[in-house]
DNA sequence: TTGTAAGCGTTATCAT
DNA sequence: ATGATAACGCTTACAA
């Protein structure tokens, strides 16, 4: 294995060390013809690969970043981080991704380990539950860019993407207004972080606005594993929903779990609208009416932040607010049959 | 930033670098209870994190392994990737995931890459076309767990894990001949690697079992993007089938998209069966007939194998076959309406 | 144009 | 029980 060093070519091309190093970096403005071809030389026969491991610890950068997901099963995450790996690979760093799995032990531990490993900067979905960490994080200067949750201690001193969560469910529910729906409900995960808190802001603001009366009954927020019993209780009432928002893609499945289990038929029994980019949106039958992510353009502009702070370039503390949009599709559409 | 090192710790400690070095190793079989404390007090008023890329250095192990998957789309991938990592946590281990996008340049790039970042050993879901780079890493002896598909190069020198494609393929035609299909067609992508070849030789066994005539106009292999039309013309025949199997389930998204744009029912006017593991194949309406692999466990038997070669312990090269199984859903169920 | 040598932050082998 | 010191494989002044 590995042992080939950068000395055994060195000697092979009857060349010192430092002229091989430069040769690997591309140093070569004076470097004489014939050196060169020495050296290509030796590498070739010897097998010769460049130790990174080393040349990281004397050039104190990895060339790589990480990538801290609150909860990878969330396809904007994995949207996302294809974004970011793309532009990263621009610039030869490369992205490790750590899913922390909503859990605060893990955010730490890896944020903790990344570190360890000297990342030269992180992206990070925080749980929003490691204060003191960000906080270090802070202090310390180290590049870092927020996503998606908005944390105290971290909004305005890190650069920042998010999206306007309230206007587009805002949007979104006019749009069930519009079709006529009035009993309108909405089911997202527990209001633990500041999007889904925004989102259920939004449908209150909706409906509001159209001076619809807000029957809290019509709002669900609870863990996924009890989705269906509630469920079943919303749609159990003498005057159950027309139409039901779903606060992200893995909030739809308990969704359409339930819409089987009762056969029920979409958009006739129920228009549904679902938070979140979800990947068959456009070709499952009844297509998805989404409120959509542009991921792709957010994890450009993470990976571009990060890079900025990485190279000591100055990077504006701005909070970048990217824009939501409603993808009309079938599951909003008129009646089918 | 990261400025605190071991030796800082030690000067703060009144001690030497080797004795904190000792301390965060927990080799303190001899070490004073004051010292530990006065250490541990030092490292935590500095806040100091060890330095990973430097003792990896010094120890030539990195705790790293690396994956190379041809495909991230298929869903096969990322459960494996999953299974993977989740095991290699155990032993503190931390997978880079690559991928190669069916592209050989890639794959040989990443390798690369991730031989030069010195990671312990690799698992390979091999392009096929990077004959002279497998074999260096053989006579290397260089760790390597295969997967998925079967390349001359590295069959029986390494560690390897495959699925039994031609059995599994063979018991989901016949069980569409069961139902009374004869009209049954194969859609795959280009016949380039061993599991498609299988696959397609399953195909043609389950009908030449049951002495059913073989109709090559019935048996697509093209890229993707040429699917739609061979589907058109496919399913413009005179007699055309009755019962249709996806190759994978990338190749799925094809045929939906065909058959939502034929407004086709399922499986009313078409039975479906589907190579590989789909996210929604339960949940979906209809919920989807597949054939499956056991991902976890192809991942965790991968771990373990790269595991034992990276720690020494004698690994049987030996061919691993796991059994695909097909679940029987609704798209090849009694016609619903 | 190339070589010498110091150092990156650890671990490991000896001494003490 | 703890400390000196030499690696690990590379980069980078600076010297030649």
């Amino acid at each position: 294995m590995q042992k080939v060093t950068m000395l055994d070519v060195a000697k092979a091309a009857n060349v010192s060390k430092s002229t091989v190093s430069q040769y690997i970096n591309k140093r070569y403005q004076y470097m004489g013809e014939e050196t060169k071809k020495r050296i290509q030389q030796a590498i070739e026969t010897l097998g010769y690969q460049p130790n990174y491991l080393a040349r990281s610890l004397k050039q104190k950068r990895t060339s790589m970043i990480g990538i801290i997901i609150a909860n990878i099963m969330h396809h904007l995450s994995t949207e996302v981080i294809r974004a970011i790996e793309d532009y990263c690979h621009k610039y030869d760093i490369h992205a490790i991704i750590c899913n922390a799995d909503d859990n605060p032990e893990k955010e730490k531990k890896y944020i903790e380990m990344l570190k360890a490993k000297q990342v030269d900067g992180l992206v990070l979905f925080p749980t929003g539950e490691n204060t003191e960490l960000y906080e270090q994080m802070v202090r310390e200067e180290y590049p870092i860019v927020v996503m998606d949750r908005k944390v105290e201690e971290l909004t305005g001193k890190v650069p920042s993407i998010f999206v306007n969560n309230r206007e587009a469910t805002c949007e979104a529910i006019s749009h069930l207004l519009d079709l006529g729906h009035e009993k309108i409900a909405i089911i997202t995960e527990p209001l633990t972080i500041s999007p889904r808190i925004e989102r259920v802001e939004g449908y209150k603001q909706a409906l509001r606005e159209r001076d619809v009366a807000i029957d809290e009954k019509f709002i669900i927020n609870c863990e996924k594993m009890f989705m269906q019993e509630k469920l079943d209780e919303l749609f159990s009432y003498p005057e159950p929903p027309t139409a039901l928002l779903a606060g992200n893609d893995l909030v739809f499945i308990e969704v359409q779990k339930y819409i089987k289990r009762k056969k029920l038929s979409i958009p006739n029994d129920l228009s549904l609208i679902v938070y979140d980019n979800i990947p068959h949106a456009e070709i499952s039958t009844p297509s998805v009416t989404t409120v959509s992510h542009p991921a792709f353009e957010m994890g450009e502009k993470a990976a571009s932040l990060l890079i900025r702070q990485i190279q000591k370039e100055s990077t504006p503390i701005e909070q970048n607010e990217y824009q939501c949009t409603l993808i009309i599709r079938e599951t909003t559409g008129p009646k089918l049959y």
